[in-house]
Parts: structure tokens; C-alpha cells; sequence
DNA sequence: CGGTGTCAAGACTTCGTAGTCATCTGGTGG
DNA sequence: CCACCAGATGACTACGAAGTCTTGACACCG
């Protein structure tokens, strides 16, 4: 037995089609009785539009595109970034009455798949999240004309709306905080440098040592924890004598917590820490991490009304949102 | 300009839609010469079939749900088991070309148009995470027909086909492994009670100390570090003479971890500490957690394998995934 | 050489809904 | 009392693609 259709509905109440489908889209020119009457057979009925048809003569969807570019080997796979970001992203759409599609953009051959699904009408518009600077696929998108936007700066400007945090401000301040405290060598852990955050992060903590005759200490990383403990070794080798790293993210500078301990470093005693972003994990370090909040979800929600603006009015400004530091016990 | 239709390639081609409807299609019955110059016309007016007109025809949506339980007041909401279930699940999702409809449900309302969504027939089927016992989705939802398959077992049997870890199993070498180390008053931080795997990891520690004739030491958590934190706070009141402890999950050890740091004691030396899950972040603890490993993301990628089964033989059997005790430091 | 079988291509129908347009009803004002 | 009007209802078509059915062409066989 098939689900019954505005047909069936209409049948089952003795009106017209139009009579019952102006019902169900709470059109006011309608008697109350016959609203009655089509209501009644709707429950009885279980009636349900069917989504797919209503698609299709609307030429709307209702469906938000979230696209996540995943990294292939599956690293950062407890991304508590992809957690706060698409769930506050979820919820923005759906407090919206928009429904979300989760697209992973992995392969190139994944990314062809993307487009098709784009261009195929699935989506009203899409949401770009943590799209490194040599990926193509956010000019592809702009090409489309499908309204996008993007959390997080792009590198190349200009191709669509976005929202991102402060970056070079909080980097700026993590810094400032270290040299405040009277810290000689600081060194840095940056983020991958076609992420147009890691850069931003690296260029202040250039520019913020620059500023002071210090000499740069840079150690690349990649965001996760693993890498950060790595960089740490090789910043230890690099210059035994530093006291202050800046991790361009809490994961990372969990990551080099963890080989300090391991080199018998006291933190912050002979090494002071700062990290980036404030995630929940930073309050459980060993010591307690300094970092620099950026509010990701709040990111994620106004990233989402960015784009219903888009949406909306054809057109959206940026947003930049401030960023704070957080001090704790690592520096 | 509006994207090009069927129609469109049929007439710049000079065919029939049903040809061109063949071409895209793949099917063999069509001439190499007419696929050729379809072939051309499709990519020269860059054709995209539509998506809703598709679904329409074909009463298939090629979509699948993953619906996530939300609490409402955001809790967990860097949730690393959301992270990588979420993630797991997508990508095993697009490698066999399904699209993934992302839903979270939250507030009672939501409740009702996850419900209408799925009615709607957007989807083909559907994967539950993470459901509390008390959640009537999961009956309703079953009794829609839709394939449903859920990522852990549920309070109600029979419902649907589950992929769950042995959190029995699981729990019982946990609480040995305290055992063997010779611990005498060994308590527990129980997860949310509403949800089987906290219920079933609580047994599992309720059998293994009957076993042994000690009594239970359970103080209650929500699988989230704070409450880990607050929970191990109680017991150290309730019992300052503790000597083991065991978390429900990894998140919650954290959380303990720093109660116990903050109370002086130290671990695994005064207070031996075991989780459940090894999320990556156990390793990253100090000391480096000793917990039970939980094939999180295995665990999706094979739920969504159970739902692609159950959606081509229209059955499918529930399945269990071992789980290994992980020793390093806390105990 | 006519009939038949085969295979490809085109015409037509279907899917379920929204919107357009025509129709009908009852009421009102001239 | 009639014409007209507003407002509500019903008939009809568009939306875009897939599948069914039919037609047409060709070759092979008797």
C-alpha cells in the first residue's frame, strides 16, 4: 500500500486537488469547512506532500549544501572543529526550517560529484567550511551562480561572502601575552600553510616578534595533535633554549604539551604555551591551556545566516568576529 | 538563462528525449554514433539531469538520513564521537553514492519534522545515532517502514538491525584489568543512564566487583568531561579511600583526570584511572589514558553497510564489534 | 521475393504537486 | 430585478525525467 498523495486526499474528501493543496499550504482563501473537511481527511490519511514533486514544480528545495573538505587519509578524525562547526551550522539551518545536506568533498573524483550534485538542483545554496587555498572547487562554486559562502577566509578574495574570526588580531595577542610575561624565544607551531587561518596566525606572530628584534622559531604542523607533538620535538632540537611556544591551535598545543612533558619541561615554568581557538579539551590540559577564543560555533551560526541573507537579499557583507585571549595556567 | 533540460540536448542533438534519457542512463541499447553526438550536445550545453524530476520518476531519492540526537541545551558539543561517526558514516556513504542528509534531532518539534521529512520521502533510509532509551523516534520511525538501522543497540529490541562495540565485554576487562592490578575499592563513573551503552558498561562493572565480592562505587556522569570532573569530585567525598577508578567513557576520565590532579593525587600511583573508547585525545592525557578501544569509526562504516544491506534484500542482521583493552599509563 | 524476427529510436504516459485560469456561487448595488 | 463583483472552487497544465509502447528499418530465412 502506497502513501497516499493530494490526490487521495482530495478524493477522500470529496473536493478538488487545488482545494486540498491550498489547504495544506495555509493559502487563506479557503471556507473553514472545506479546511475542516481537508484536514480530517489528511489525518486520516496520514498524508504526507511528497517532497520530491514539490521540488520539482517549485524549483526550490529547502536544502542547505554544509561542504566539508575531508582530508583523504582521514586525519583529523576527531575534528572537534567538524563537530562544533556542523552541528551549530545543523542547528542554524534547521531553527530556519532549511534542511541539511552533508557533503564531504574528499578526491578529486569526489569533487566532480560535488558539482554534478550541486548543479543537479539538490541544494538552494551551500555553505564551504575549511577549504584550503589550493582547493578549486570554491571557484567552481562561484562559477555556478548557486548563492555559497564560506566559513572561513578564502585565499583567493572576492569570490564569495564569508565569516571568520580574528585571526591575525588573536595571533597578535597570544603573542603580545608572551612577551608580556617576559618570554625571550618564543617559537611558533603553524597550522598548514595552505589554510588561509595558519597563515593569517603565522604572519602575526611574524610581524608581533618582528616588532621586538626577535628572531622567528617556526615549526610547521598540520592541526592535529600528533603533528604538534612533532614540530614540538623538532622545535626542541631546533633551539633547546626557548621558553614560549604559540601553537596555532589547541590541538596542537595539546600535542606539544604532551612532548614536553615527555622532554621533562615544566609548563609554564620553562616553557609557556598559548594555544588557538579555546576548544572544551583546553580546560583539561595539564597545566590548564592559555588560548585565544574563537567563538567557531557562533562562526558556524552566523556563517549560516550569511548565507540565508544571500539568500534572501542576493546579497551579504563579511563578517569578521573578535577574538579574545584566555589565560590559564600554560602561560 | 536557465539550466538546459532533457528537451534541450534532444533538440540541439537532433533526437528524441528518450534517447538522450538512454545515453545518460547508460543503457547499452543505443547506436555509438547517437551516443556520441548526445555526448557532445550534453557537454556543450553543460546538461545536469535535475534531481527532483528524477526522484519523482523513479520514487528514489538515492539519499540517506543520519539522524543525531541533539540535546537541547548543546551539550557535548565538541562531541568527538560525533566527529567521527558523522564522518565515518558520510564518507562510507559517498563511496557507495549515496548522498547523506544530515538531521538533528532535538526539541519535540524538531521530533515532529524529522518525522514529516522522512514521511516525505526524502530519503531512502535512514541511520539512528546514539538514541536515548526514552526516545520515541526510533518506534516511530520503525513503524513508517522506512529502512531504519541504528549505530548502537537499542533500549527497545527488535526494533531494528544495530551495529553495536561488546561494551560488556569491553567494561568487564576494564574493571579486570583494575582487578589484576591488585585494586581494592574500585569505582565507576557511570554515563547517562537513559542510554544502553551506559547502561550495559555499568552492569559489566556491577557484575565484575559481585563477582569478586566488593561493593559498587558509582557515582553518575553524562559522558561529558565536566561531568566526569564533578562525578570523581563526589566520589573522592563519598570514598577518599578509592583506588581505582573506572570511566564510563573516555571524555568523562578526562574529566577525572583533573579532579584528581587538582585533589593531589596521583595517577596511576594513588588513583588508577581507565576509560572506554580510546579516542585520540587518551593518548594525549597525562599520564596517557589506559582504556578500551571502541571501533567508533568501523563501527559507523559498518552501520551504514547494514543499511545498505537491509535496503537491497530487505533484511539484515544486527551485529557486534569486539573490543581490546588498550594499557598505557593511568593504569 | 515476401514474411518474420531483431534492434534502435521516437511518441506517449506517468510521477505528485503548485499555480494559472476559468467557473460558479452568493451577495450587493443600481 | 438584473447585472455585476468578489471570493471561493474546480479543471487543467507545467515541472523534468524515466519507462512503456509503438513504430520503423534492416537483415535473414524460407
Amino acid at each position: 500500500m502506497r502513501r497516499p498523495t493530494l490526490h487521495a486526499v482530495a478524493a477522500r474528501a470529496g473536493v478538488s486537488k487545488s482545494s486540498v493543496s491550498r489547504v495544506i499550504n495555509g493559502e487563506p482563501t479557503v471556507a473553514p469547512e472545506i479546511r475542516q473537511i481537508v484536514m480530517a481527511a489528511v489525518t486520516e490519511l496520514g498524508y504526507v506532500p511528497n517532497g520530491a514533486a514539490r521540488n520539482l514544480v517549485t524549483q526550490k528545495t529547502n536544502t542547505i549544501a554544509i561542504i566539508v573538505s575531508d582530508p583523504p587519509a582521514g586525519l583529523v578524525s576527531d575534528d572537534p572543529m567538524f563537530a562544533m562547526v556542523v552541528r551549530a551550522a545543523s542547528r542554524e539551518l534547521e531553527a530556519a526550517g532549511k534542511q541539511v545536506a552533508l557533503v564531504l568533498a574528499g578526491s578529486d573524483e569526489s569533487r566532480r560529484r560535488v558539482e554534478q550534485y550541486l548543479a543537479a538542483g539538490h541544494v538552494d545554496g551551500a555553505m564551504l567550511v575549511s577549504m584550503d587555498g589550493s582547493d578549486p572547487l570554491p571557484a567552481v562554486l562561484a562559477r555556478t551562480g548557486l548563492p555559497v559562502v564560506s566559513h572561513g577566509r578564502l585565499a583567493t578574495p572576492g569570490l564569495m561572502p564569508y565569516v571568520d574570526n580574528d585571526n591575525l588580531g588573536g595571533a597578535t595577542k597570544a603573542v603580545q601575552h608572551l612577551l608580556d610575561q617576559g618570554r625571550q624565544r618564543i617559537a611558533t607551531i603553524s597550522g598548514p600553510l595552505d589554510m588561509q587561518a595558519a597563515q593569517e596566525r603565522l604572519n602575526a606572530y611574524r610581524q608581533a616578534l618582528k616588532d621586538t628584534g626577535r628572531r622567528s622559531i617556526v615549526a610547521l604542523g598540520d592541526f592535529t595533535r600528533i603533528s604538534g607533538a612533532e614540530a614540538m620535538r623538532q622545535l626542541l632540537d631546533d633551539d633547546p633554549q626557548l621558553d614560549a611556544v604559540f601553537a596555532a591551535n589547541d590541538l596542537m598545543a595539546i600535542g606539544a604539551l604532551r612532548t614536553l612533558r615527555e622532554a621533562g619541561r615544566r609548563v609554564p615554568e620553562d616553557v609557556a604555551v598559548v594555544g588557538f581557538d579555546d576548544i572544551e579539551a583546553a580546560l583539561y590540559t595539564a597545566p590548564p591551556l592559555t588560548t585565544v577564543r574563537s567563538p567557531m560555533g557562533e562562526q558556524a551560526a552566523r556563517t549560516v545566516r550569511l548565507l540565508l541573507e544571500l539568500l534572501a537579499n542576493g546579497s551579504a557583507d563579511s563578517v569578521i568576529l573578535p577574538t579574545e585571549i584566555v589565560i590559564r595556567e600554560s602561560a
